[in-house]
DNA sequence: ATAATTAGTTAACTTTGTTAAATATTACCA
DNA sequence: TGGTAATATTTAACAAAGTTAACTAATTAT
């Protein structure tokens, strides 16, 4: 590695490490962060069914279904049998799963405000363009 | 959020996905990203004790306690009860663990190099001092 | 010398993932 | 039409890794 390398390796094991801090087995609002996750799902693809759900996530379906009985019992999801096809269950949020969305994204919208506060706006574009390129060449480069 | 902190939330967002899937529950040389932590920290501190692993991982004793038995049973690490205080072991990375933390550099010098691979030398710069005021910023504000 | 503290372990429990098997429903085809 | 195959989900049994509470052994302090 030469030493622009080494530099972004370094800034890069930080950001890693900020990451996955921020991130760990905790909760918010009384919600994990794969419960969060799964609702913010849900809320995004309205009436999308368990298996999606599963595939989405890249976890078996009996996990899923777990935690979607949990969501379900804290009111935080509902689950309705298709009329269509009675295998199917469609999930929505609920209004209270909708509020824990809507609210966490306060957090990651004042992340990107303590962002564009510490660049000026040419650095956060700057930035903004090539941390793109770079998650374009590593996501690439893995599949 | 303005135009240009949507942008950077957006990429944000990918980056943050993109560090989780390749860090999640997997395994790689037969060891855990857990393990491999404890691994590379004990290497990294050598003759340090099972609490201070404890410490720096943010786990409780018990839990560490776990982990540290089976990186010795599988050869990974060594337990030495120090003589000047014999509540303490002292825990060194055996060669077969160091062999796999060396080997593991590998990945992310790898990752290095692709980023430095999609960038030119002034952008690979530019974008290492900018995700340092980034995470200074962030940091700062969570702490 | 005895009481308090410290390092580490054991036991019992929780969460969240897994695979295998069961259930219910739908699709296909001879 | 009826029987077989496929699909969506759930249940059961298990594993990994975290927790707290209680225990042991060693050291420190009064």
């Amino acid at each position: 590695m030469n030493k622009g390398e080494r530099k972004f390796y370094n800034v890069f094991t930080e950001l890693q490490c900020f990451i996955l801090a921020n991130m760990s087995r905790g909760e918010v609002n009384g919600v994990t962060a794969t419960h969060y996750n799964i609702i913010e799902y849900i809320y995004r693809n309205d009436k999308c069914t368990g298996k999606q759900v599963a595939k989405a996530f890249n976890i078996s379906p009996p996990a899923i279904s777990r935690q979607l009985k949990f969501l379900v019992e804290n009111n935080l999801i509902e689950q309705k049998q298709s009329s269509l096809d009675r295998r199917i269950f469609n999930l929505s949020a609920t209004d209270k799963g909708k509020f824990i969305i809507d609210n966490s994204e306060n957090f990651r919208e004042r992340v990107a405000k303590q962002v564009s506060k510490a660049l000026t706006r040419d650095e956060l574009d700057n930035l903004t363009s090539l941390l793109g390129k770079v998650i374009g060449e590593i996501v690439e480069s893995h599949t």
